[in-house]
DNA sequence: TATTGTTATACTCTATAACTATA
DNA sequence: TATAGTTATAGAGTATAACAATA
């Protein structure tokens, strides 16, 4: 029951602390790239979503990127103005709608990305290349154990598979 | 300017995402745990940040924090008006508030801490103990970075020296 | 009856600007 | 003149509730 010297656990381990600071300083760093991006960061993620064929209807791409699904709409509303996403029923369900990126948009997202990896660059940038590495496989075990949990098992799994096919 | 194997960058290293999935995770686990202090899981890190001594003004406060100063005003106001904090004038300056967490405070903190820790243990359970271990490392150096770039040097000068003293 | 998405509304959270007091 | 903090107000962001369409 000693509590004078904490070994275990060193002053700032804070884990809330610096998941907050990371994070803020990813925001700052991207919001410059995408401030053209209708919803800035945000809409980037989603149109990058889109893209990639991780979005199905909106409700797993709500949970996927932690938005309500009142917001989602206005997102998706502005994007789809911007003429990077488009809306369709889906066949199999057509309460439902899939959320398809433009040829606009895949040509935007294209020119963001050098930006964005730039951006994820300078947050990585304390770490020597082979810690950003691990960093990354970490978090990203982190994030899918995560997502788990709210629902978006499967794209992980694919994930898991193109990682294995990558490496 | 092969585009078709992406190798380096699997599907969805995005580092964006796993960020923001990790946080909101353990803004979810942390959320029940603290929900009684007022401000939630800020006024937490804050009420910690009282007790290790990591707040001097406020001015430090909001910057470690990421609080814009207006809204730390009505926060410390909270967990003033609860008896966990107290503001004096700094001395040296009489401008600046110095925070000082109350005997109160540190017991509120005391008795939250385990539910907080748990909390951590859960968003780091995807991850075997050694490699959760080696996350918190990288994630702390990251931070630290980080909070250089916005003006918060001392504290984790401060930190650095803890942990070599306690590996 | 339950679910997907939309809309309108209300609420919370955050930032801008103006002010006080110190330096 | 510049800075730390406070206050008031406006703005952005978010959630709640009611609705339409489909299952």
């Amino acid at each position: 029951m000693r509590r004078d010297v904490p070994t275990e656990e060193p002053l700032d381990a804070d884990l809330g602390w610096m998941l907050g600071t990371v994070f803020r300083e990813y925001l700052r760093a991207t919001e410059a790239a995408v401030s053209e991006l209708p919803g800035g960061p945000r809409g980037y993620q989603l149109l990058a979503a889109a893209v990639r064929g991780q979005a199905r209807n909106q409700g797993s791409l709500g949970a996927r990127l932690g938005i309500d699904r009142t917001v989602l709409t206005y997102l998706i509303d502005d994007l789809e103005a911007a003429g990077l996403v488009s809306r369709r029923p889906d066949p199999a369900d057509r309460r439902s709608r899939l959320v398809d990126a433009t040829d606009v948009g895949r040509q935007a997202l294209a020119g963001y990305e050098a930006a964005v990896e730039q951006a994820e660059r300078h947050v990585l940038a304390p770490l020597p290349d082979q810690d950003a590495a691990t960093f990354r496989r970490l978090l990203q075990a982190l994030a899918c154990g995560s997502a788990d949990r709210v629902g978006t098992e499967e794209l992980c799994r694919v994930l898991e598979q193109a990682a294995q096919a990558g490496a």
